[in-house]
DNA sequence: GTGAATTTATGCTATATAACATATTTTGGA
DNA sequence: TCCAAAATATGTTATATAGCATAAATTCAC
């Protein structure tokens, strides 16, 4: 797709951001916003490298990673159209602290994240809304390191895939996750190792809950699987 | 301490906010700020409430903590004076999803809620404040949940008494923390269990790691204890 | 001050999960 | 199309940590 054409539909379906700006905000976001593509496994920036922009992903699936101890992975979050990131650092006047990385080929707008802070300087609804969108983030977090810290292998697992699927969606089938993963990046999500990914994956078709094809993933008993994911 | 003195004080130490404020502003922190005392152990807030104040810590310490698992407690973060907090979920319009709680006595001054709101709207400083406290706040969160669920138990409690160290600083032998915690807070700042706690706290002190007297612990050897809580 | 309740200490056992090994399958590039 | 490399599968072993039991020490209420 053009770029254009792209960032027409960025001014679309962000509407309920883009409705916030003053008109002449709105053409400096029209001017400076850029449209990069990203291919799969393309890494898009690294922990400790100057925000410069404000990402907002237009296509395609987006992974936000850390690497810690021995340098073992873990995937904080994961970005779905329309969504910014890659903000957060440079609201909280730091570097990058993460690293983020293409699932799959995809397209952003990349609009210059000093802009941001000029936008919040002159109007406040912009500044609001990202008080509420951190605010959020901040729940999420919270609500995260708790679950991986205290629920088991299973219930991690479960919830990872009950997780993507609320977030990127079905296939046409209305069971079949339409987000395709390595079982190491599955494993990087749910915090164990890619072995115990696969294991795990493997005990739950047995059990019938769902059923593997490749990286393809179909749920068959999705009440079980959020039984699973909340017991533990 | 009288509550008009307290007041009076947290116009001082937070004047880096309250130079945000416009005069009228002002005022009404002034005159709808209230103050209030809790008595050690007693919770502040549940999950659940709906958030009626924008806390600010004056005195003692506090607990941001959240009940997993079968009701397994886990430290979220801990305030100190003159902190603000309990407001993200006013912020993100949802109840409490942590508790809070006191580790000690302490005085709290009690901003109703609404005034950040009407404060933000009216003044993007205020804002932009909050956007920064935040966006910090959510990259230590972050930063969290990978210490807890990728470093081991050593690790983990290595770097739970540093943090609480430098939060709260030391005795004037400028070597005993002055925080005391139970060993079952230490377990649920460093997810793990009470037993593991006590345990691993013994083997510090037989490394000469550290010196226990009831719950005043003493660092003896600061750099080991950092260097396990680096390495995991 | 005394007894009950809580916290701390320590040992032993059970278990979840990582680590390792090896085979099989799939993928991607020449 | 074929080969090498990567990903997946599965079994075995090692280990970190939870769970439980019991005792000692400390705290608290009356």
């Amino acid at each position: 797709m053009k770029p254009s054409k792209i960032i027409e539909e960025m001014l679309e379906r962000l509407s309920e951001f883009v409705s916030l700006l003053t008109p002449e905000q709105k053409q400096e976001l029209k001017s400076e916003v850029s449209v990069e593509r990203f291919k799969k496994n393309e890494v898009l920036y690294r922990e400790g490298e100057v925000p410069q922009y404000l990402h907002c992903l237009m296509s395609g699936k987006v992974k936000l990673y850390k690497e810690g101890v021995g340098g073992r992975i873990q995937i904080m979050r994961v970005m779905k159209p329309v969504e910014f990131f890659g903000y957060r650092a440079y609201l909280a006047n730091q570097n990058y602290v993460n690293n983020a990385g293409a699932f799959e080929n995809c397209t952003i707008c990349m609009i210059p994240i000093e802009l941001v802070n000029k936008w919040m300087e002159e109007n406040n609804k912009v500044a609001i809304y990202f008080v509420r969108l951190l605010a959020v983030e901040l729940g999420v977090s919270d609500e995260r390191t708790v679950n991986l810290t205290q629920k088991h292998i299973r219930g991690r697992l479960a919830e990872a895939l009950i997780f993507l699927a609320d977030t990127y969606g079905m296939e046409e089938d209305n069971a079949t996750m339409s987000i395709c993963l390595s079982r190491e990046d599955l494993a990087s999500l749910s915090n164990m190792t890619t072995s115990n990914a696969i294991r795990t994956l493997s005990a739950f078709q047995t059990e019938q809950l769902i059923e593997i094809n490749g990286r393809k993933i179909k749920f068959v008993d999705i009440e079980s699987l959020k039984k699973i994911s909340k017991i533990g």
